[in-house]
DNA sequence: CGGATAGTTGAGTTATCTCAAATGCAGTGG
DNA sequence: CCACTGCATTTGAGATAACTCAACTATCCG
């Protein structure tokens, strides 16, 4: 079984089992290794990987109420899903690192009422909803990856409610940068708590419901008390524990 | 085909039709209609419905983390799911109405960190997991439920992350309110824009992730402009158009 | 009637926002 | 290579939305 993402270099693992790349990191499951494994069952055709698409760094890729006859999941960069309404406000969602799709019920819906656009330059894969859906039907591991995507993003979004809603500002700041560093690390992105960290200021207000400037002040604090250091667009955990504690770990 | 839902009389929509029980019109289908007509095909034992439980109002009745084998689906009365964590601070993630259960992803995953818990006084119905599951394999409408469940959630817990993230504090309440009547009126539990409505303002407060004596004045101002009206539980928007506004309707 | 829970009101505090100006930094075209 | 433009970050001062605390009232239920 192939499994060796050519087209999109970046999210190579080297080996061409699968859980090698960093989609199946994320996940636990790859959608090309999936599909891939469908046709060669059925002796099908060479399998459909999905097609690979290249954007460069703060553009919309998808747009709310856009109808689309395709899945996208992200292979390489950094991009975001954000819900905008009356008079410009607008909250992230969620920040979509490699292996991450827009939503996981994206899957079924051909619309949404998400901004999906790209943070860094990115590179990702669109797969035909119709070949995915064809494939729940009848497979097992399929469905299983899917349910998980399901209870994570659950758990997600009722986080980021809770953060929203009853976290003080440090608090969800903080909670922000541990929850990207775990979800990098699960990718193998993260070397001696240093991550890249393309996110600029005012991601980090949308995504925490802030303002840029109240951002910047938090920022300048952890960094003076030694909690955190960026520079050159990444980020090192320098006091782990003082940060899990202002974040408020359960 | 019976659908009569004969241990829960306060579902009963007067008819035996599907489409005519509260669950029904709040999701489209009903998980005991499924289920029925599935053992009806087989030609098995008269269908599993699902046991009827009742709670008194205020009471738990199910917690994080704990292991259940069981789905339950809310018949009557009001419930809400919220999530608990340090000292005490609490974010309530949704209101349940008759037809709602805790979590859509509650149909696969055993456990969630959810404490879920009484308003009203309530009637539920519990199905065994096992049998659920099954049913997804086989059939489509289900299968179809299911992902509606799932659209449906995610625009939930989308448009709850903006108003906690970005609206001030009248526009969370307000949207709290218009959220409540729409759905109740999918239930066909509104006349006359009055609507029951149970919740206390702690309730509120812990939805819009504000202070009960901040939910109270809002509330007072509410009543003195005439936007809305609360007597003996029950809530009558009068000034529907004018409330819209307040919530920022898109 | 008494005790608990819920709602109301006012006074004072604070976290966060707004506004505004200054600085830094990256890319572009001359 | 430099000046220039546009974006990102920093810093300070003042405003305000929402909070805390605390006392008082109302409502419910046994």
């Amino acid at each position: 079984m192939k499994h060796d993402h050519a087209d999109a270099p970046s999210i190579f693992g080297g080996a061409a089992e699968p859980g090698s790349c960093t989609i199946c990191k994320a996940n636990g499951l790859c959608l090309c290794a999936v599909i891939n494994k469908r046709e060669a069952e059925r002796g099908g055709p060479e399998a459909p990987l999905g097609t690979v698409h290249k954007s460069p760094a703060r553009r919309k890729i998808s747009y709310p109420k856009e109808q689309s006859e395709f899945v996208s999941v992200l292979c390489d960069g950094w991009a975001l899903a954000s819900l905008c309404l009356s008079n410009g406000r607008r909250q992230i969602l969620s920040i979509l690192l490699p292996g991450d799709m827009s939503s996981g019920a994206g899957m079924f819906e051909a619309t949404s009422d998400r901004l999906v656009e790209t943070i860094t330059e990115v590179t990702y894969r669109r797969y035909r909803r119709r070949d995915l859906t064809v494939g729940f039907l009848e497979r097992s591991d399929l469905r299983q990856f899917l349910t998980k995507i399901w209870v994570d993003e659950r758990q997600q979004s009722d986080r980021l409610a809770f953060d929203l809603g009853r976290g003080m500002s440090d608090e969800r700041v903080s909670q922000l940068i541990l929850n990207l560093m775990t979800r990098l690390d699960k990718r193998g992105m993260v070397q001696n708590q240093t991550m890249e960290f393309p996110l600029r200021q005012h991601h980090i207000a949308d995504a925490t419901g802030l303002t840029p400037v109240h951002v910047c002040k938090l920022l300048t604090e952890f960094r003076q008390v030694g909690l955190i250091e960026i520079s050159n667009r990444s980020l090192t955990i320098l006091d782990l524990p003082a940060l899990r504690r202002i974040a408020g770990v359960a």
